[in-house]
DNA sequence: CCTGCCCCTAAGCGCTTGCTCACCGGCAGG
DNA sequence: CCTGCCGGTGAGCAAGCGCTTAGGGGCAGG
């Protein structure tokens, strides 16, 4: 239905980062990730953010990377589980596209911040700690998937390339965290709708005004 | 040493770029920062890629930044050109808008190394620098929404925002430089005609089997 | 032959980076 | 009171960064 967008942290799981000081270092990191890129961010940044010394970082993290794969694996993991609750919720196939799509954008949205991280500096992890989060995306894909084999086989959706709409949906969601607020004349409730809407036409379900014609 | 990547540089501008180092330092420039990004690649490294040492590229450089930029540049000079020779071209708003899309994927696809460092290291610009390009993308923007508007005049699309779909038709695009070849299981062109179907599917203009005239 | 010019390299400068280490205030337990 | 410990700091190290500078090889013109 509808979910927080007003600030981050709210329904966030920074809250259960368990030292205060730790959860305040994460947030300055994502800040810091999201506003000049991982590579571009100095640790000293990330301390005088969450207005500690540049020690302090090392007392509750290994090293700058861990921040990042910290980020990454929680936002992976909400990510994941917005399309899944959608994927097996109630309704056909087109309420259930309409609902990952719908919450899945408002989420990208309303954390621009985080899911820029999430989405944008994968490749800054190291080897290990980036097949971890594959193993995630490929669940996200398989989610999609999922719902779309189930359109089509039901006859409500008519897609030619399940993968390649899949890939494409996916794609479209995903890049709301690059562009939003840059304009700032949507609320993420406005970006998710449209999507949502725009996302049952390219499938086929027609989401707007005009089905049989 | 045979350098050349054979996917790239076919019918790119780079063959303009006149000292032949030069270019040898630009294509270097590209394939590291599509790879690693730009703050995390080294001079030494484009340097190195290039088959010289480090101090030359500052004989055909001023700076770092520069190669960025003079990338940037070129790459969005391209996009603006693809999509405004597809706005103006003959056809209808369906047919034009269909070759906008195709053609910008195609391009997105076939050169996704060039296209990555253009669309994804706007912000490691400087300021000045940046601004020049943002211009570019406004005008990129432009064209997409007067194929739009016009088909809504033309009461061929049905489109309720035409400024958010403008948005989500160049975002979908857009985003085909940071998947493609990951998968490896399509073609540029198979890409382009799916998006382009996929496209005119979203401004109700029904692209694939249906809707008789 | 020499001269001047163009590309290029070896070496390195000044600075910033991620990260470490010796040390210290505050505070609970005895 | 002292003791031990947790969470923090100031100073700094080795390495790597973007970029500079002095100089060298090749080559055309005289």
């Amino acid at each position: 239905m509808s979910t927080a967008q007003e600030t981050d942290g709210d329904d966030l799981p920074w809250g259960e980062v368990t030292p205060d000081a730790a959860r305040r270092l994460l947030i300055a990191a994502v800040e810091a990730f999201a506003e000049r890129g991982y590579h571009a961010t100095t640790t000293r940044d990330i301390a005088g953010r969450a207005g500690m010394s540049p020690a302090a970082l090392y007392i509750h993290y290994k090293t700058k990377e861990e921040l990042l794969h910290r980020i990454s694996t929680m936002g992976h993991a909400k990510a994941l589980d917005i399309l899944e609750t959608a994927a097996d919720g109630p309704g056909d196939a087109a309420d259930r596209l309409a609902a990952a799509v719908r919450d899945f954008v408002v989420w990208h949205a309303g954390h621009h911040t985080t899911a820029r991280v999430v989405q944008y500096e994968l490749d800054a992890l190291g080897a290990e700690h980036r097949a971890e989060v594959v193993l995630l995306r490929r669940r996200c894909d398989a989610a999609v998937r999922r719902i779309l084999s189930d359109g089509v086989r039901a006859g409500e959706f008519e897609v030619p390339d399940v993968s390649g709409t899949t890939l494409a949906v996916l794609s479209l969601c995903i890049d709301v965290a690059r562009w939003f607020n840059v304009a700032g004349r949507w609320t993420p409730d406005q970006v998710g709708e449209m999507y949502a809407d725009l996302v049952l036409r390219m499938v086929g379900a027609q989401g707007g005004a005009s089905e049989p014609r």
